[in-house]
DNA sequence: GTTGACCTTGACGCTGCGTAAAGGTGTAGA
DNA sequence: TCTACACCTTTACGCAGCGTCAAGGTCAAC
């Protein structure tokens, strides 16, 4: 079966508008092309576009959904099974914000009071999923990030204790970094300080530590603008610099 | 209890940007204004808030949820059971989703064959959402709309016989239009025989009819520029026309 | 051949912010 | 009192993801 713009338009729920769009930049490309310039989409394009809206009803930038549908290791089973995670999720949320509104309609009668925070429920998880999907889960969870991180326990009210103790852990490996690159060796007591608290930070996410992944790690913060961005705004070099002074700890 | 700009937005899950652009269009303004210039939020703005964001859930363009909020009817109580009857519409296509996500699985792992069609179910109503909340379901309700119909009846696959009649009455006012436009006369055979059709059109959606409603719609054609919009773009004028017509017909 | 629906490309514009710069304010600690 | 840091202000640029429109070509039914 073969889709003209509209029909797959209408059959999706999008506009045609969208569909040029996705072809222009890539993430969506027609089957094939007509001698006329017309865009034929078929069964592939189909089961393309129907991971797409999955991705894009989280609110995963349109960038990042080619970037994970595009990845070798992309499984259509395994990412509807991720689909089916993350909208498990979205539906407690939804269930959170009927609880407010619930709430917000006794003490809105008069029956019961409420306090500024529970009036927000359920808006803070929005913001929180909605890092996620920009950031990804699995990005977070496989190579950590402190930007995602800092910002989804300052919606979530993360215990004092465990927050306190990620920044600190942070803190000391600037601070290490900085000394570091001041000595400008890689293997030397700063840096590997650094790395050190560097793996310590990562036990926050890992379930268990092996070296490979720790300078899979490192290397992506230099791959990835978005890391390198985060760390060089500390001091210009510094994703490089911590990626070899991993690379050193790990050979250890 | 009062709040600053970052207080308040780590409250709601939203950025202090967002709070000063809302500040900036009109749409939230802060309780007060200290001397430093510092904007204050109090009680009445954090229900604001919960409001707009309740409604940006559903994704009703910011200009609106101002018009809504601001209205004279405006009433915070039965705000809240509206926004209960969304969220549990919302929840309705959620649970579409998780449907299809379960077939799409069923599908990949070979059990059982999907069509093109199942793979969107709950995307279709997430455009039928947005456009009921960008055009209001209840101005809809109230006034008809022919542009949202339409673009809904596409999507949700109303029955042919339904989706035709509504075609077929709108054509024939629209030709009735003409010929009472080309003779210039209201109160003429062509431009009442519009009337009537118009009349007709309005069944789908009410249900019972009273002639003042009806003039009241076609002021409200005039006086929003969507409704008129969409009606001089079939020939310039028509909208006003068509309210004379209408106000002649419902003295009889 | 005609007509109307659909297609193309190119282009402008919009909504709702994110980000950054420059400079002022508030508060706790030395 | 001074300092440092977190927070505030305004101004301004830019962007993602389209919606809308124009001009012109294509397709299929009558």
């Amino acid at each position: 079966m073969e889709y003209t713009v509209q029909k797959l338009a209408e059959l999706a729920g999008v506009s045609a508008r969208t569909l040029r769009y996705y072809d222009e930049i890539g993430l969506l490309k027609p089957g094939r092309i007509r001698t006329s310039g017309y865009r034929i989409y078929g069964r592939k394009e189909v089961d393309r576009l129907q991971q797409i809206l999955f991705y894009r009803e989280l609110g995963m930038p349109l960038e990042q959904i080619a970037a994970v549908l595009d990845s070798r290791d992309f499984s259509r089973l395994e990412t509807l099974k991720e689909h089916r995670r993350h909208l498990l999720k979205k539906q407690q949320r939804l269930s959170q914000l009927l609880t407010n509104v619930e709430a917000s309609i006794s003490a809105a009668e008069g029956e019961t009071v409420m306090n500024d925070k529970a009036k927000f429920e359920g808006f803070k998880k929005r913001a929180v999923e909605e890092n996620e999907a920009k950031y990804g889960e699995e990005v977070r969870r496989k190579y950590g990030d402190a930007a995602v991180d800092r910002s989804n326990a300052q919606f979530l009210s993360m215990t004092e204790e465990g927050a306190d103790r990620i920044k600190r852990i942070e803190e000391e490996m600037f601070t290490a970094l900085e000394a570091g690159m001041d000595a400008g060796d890689p293997g030397g007591e700063a840096a590997q300080q650094a790395a050190a608290l560097h793996r310590e930070w990562l036990t926050f996410y890992w379930d268990s530590y092996n070296p490979e992944a720790h300078a899979g790690v490192a290397d992506m913060y230099v791959a990835d603008d978005r890391f390198k961005a985060y760390y060089d705004k500390q001091r210009e070099g510094m994703a490089q610099f911590l990626r070899h002074a991993i690379h050193v700890y790990v050979k250890k």
